[in-house]
DNA sequence: AATTTCTTGCAAATGATTCGCATATAGAAT
DNA sequence: ATTCTATATGCGAATCATTTGCAAGAAATT
């Protein structure tokens, strides 16, 4: 699958390929969501600048999206034509991050009505509270 | 009306009145949206730190609610019951925050029924892009 | 007015994110 | 393969929002 293999996305999007680069989409590829400290966790020779600019760039490129901003840092995913926008639920208890299923926001539902005559570009839908495991235990 | 008087709402919270705090709370409620530095932009001889720590205060006597993260910092609204939780449009190009018409959250309606079998207690729904009157001028 | 408790201002610490710059590397050209 | 040029990286320092420790000041209670 293309779109999963890091130097394919690289190579079809024109950017140049790196080893830290193509580490650094691998994880993303493969993590429900992230952060710049979470990535250079798990990949510490790459410094963190790099991570944060490698970020960005991707952002910009359509490539990753930003999800939220919880805990005191920013986290991201990546953007998947299998994973259009969708909200996120939070879980206070135990700081996990979950996607919850796709809301319609491009058609004209309850929640683009919402934004009057606002022109809108991006939407962010963030649940807070305890999940389900949790609960549980 | 009480709720937007700040010596009352400090009195019927059990909050200690200082000068501070009501200075604080009478340009919180007037706001449409604040955050730390705005209000301290308008008044200096506060210090940032009791600025920073009022708000947690009310925070967590769900005085005042956390909107979003928005340009690097913390945006917050003061809490009315006229004015129930909704979502927030932000423009990129003006940097201005509108609310947008509450819906309804606490029902079994479209974003609740997403939140699977997550405990959801608190919802944040922020559109960005551009504004009515940017998109005019 | 005295006492106790909580709040403030100040300065320093923290933590995420960004920036400048010299060096290293990728990809293009030879 | 070697050279060349543009771009990316690592490092350290800077920035910015937010938090913290602590001594001095103010509120509420007696």
């Amino acid at each position: 699958m293309i779109r999963c293999n890091p130097e394919n996305v690289l190579a079809m999007s024109g950017i140049r390929k790196t080893r830290q680069r193509v580490d650094l989409l691998g994880l993303m590829i493969e993590a429900v969501s992230f952060s710049a400290s979470q990535l250079q966790k798990d990949l510490p020779d790459v410094d963190l600048a790099t991570v944060y600019r490698f970020i960005h760039l991707l952002k910009n490129h359509g490539i990753v999206r930003e999800i939220a901003y919880l805990d005191g840092q920013q986290f991201f995913e990546y953007v998947c034509e299998h994973h259009p926008p969708h909200g996120h639920f939070y879980c206070e208890n135990c700081a996990r991050l979950f996607c919850l299923p796709p809301l319609d926001f491009n058609q004209s539902n309850v929640l683009i009505r919402n934004a009057g005559n606002h022109r809108v570009e991006q939407v962010s839908l963030i649940m807070k509270g305890v999940c389900k495991a949790c609960r549980e235990s």
